[in-house]
DNA sequence: GCCAACGTTGGC
DNA sequence: GCCAACGTTGGC
């Protein structure tokens, strides 16, 4: 079993809509960057868990966990002409992206602050600390992970 | 709203 | 295959 960080934008996609989910699950939809479609079609795999990351907030941070339940399988906004993640080059025939299903695990009664994470010396290398991390879902080590759910 | 970081695009 | 221009992300 492999850890992850989901990253979203709260006032897109947070923690407490996916809580609200039929099943408390939802399909994770719209990545358009290559690293991450390869971590979701190669790596992310059923009973895999994730930390939900809550980006571009006051503060962004670590608000809870969720567990994926569905293995990768393709991302039909992509050709969906109405979607805000349309793209013309993927088709139903020859998918280029792919997206997964998540599951709500738990909530914190606080949210981990980006700030906490950067402070703490066991996560100096964690991906989400750096500067210019973009990438929408990174891969968490089995070290961090405990050290996080120990903050 | 600013801007640094970085991925993508496209001309050559 | 290089690299400048451009667009997007995301912390602040």
């Amino acid at each position: 079993m492999a850890y992850w960080l989901f990253k979203s934008e709260p006032s897109c996609f947070s923690i407490d809509d996916l809580m609200k989910k039929k099943q408390q699950t939802s399909h994770w939809d719209g990545v358009r960057n290559y690293q991450v479609r390869n971590f979701l079609r190669d790596k992310i795999k059923i009973g895999d868990q994730c930390f939900f990351y809550h980006s571009s907030c006051n503060p962004p941070g670590i608000v809870g966990i969720a567990e994926v339940v569905k293995n990768a399988y393709p991302d039909h906004t992509a050709w969906d002409i109405h979607s805000d993640h349309f793209d013309p080059k993927s088709t139903p025939e020859n998918p280029r992206w792919y997206m997964v299903d998540i599951k709500f695990l738990k909530k914190f009664p606080h949210i981990i602050t980006l700030e906490s994470l950067r402070k703490h010396p066991n996560l100096k290398n964690m991906v989400v600390t750096k500067t210019g991390n973009r990438l929408s879902i990174t891969p968490v080590t089995p070290d961090e992970w405990k050290t996080i759910l120990s903050l």
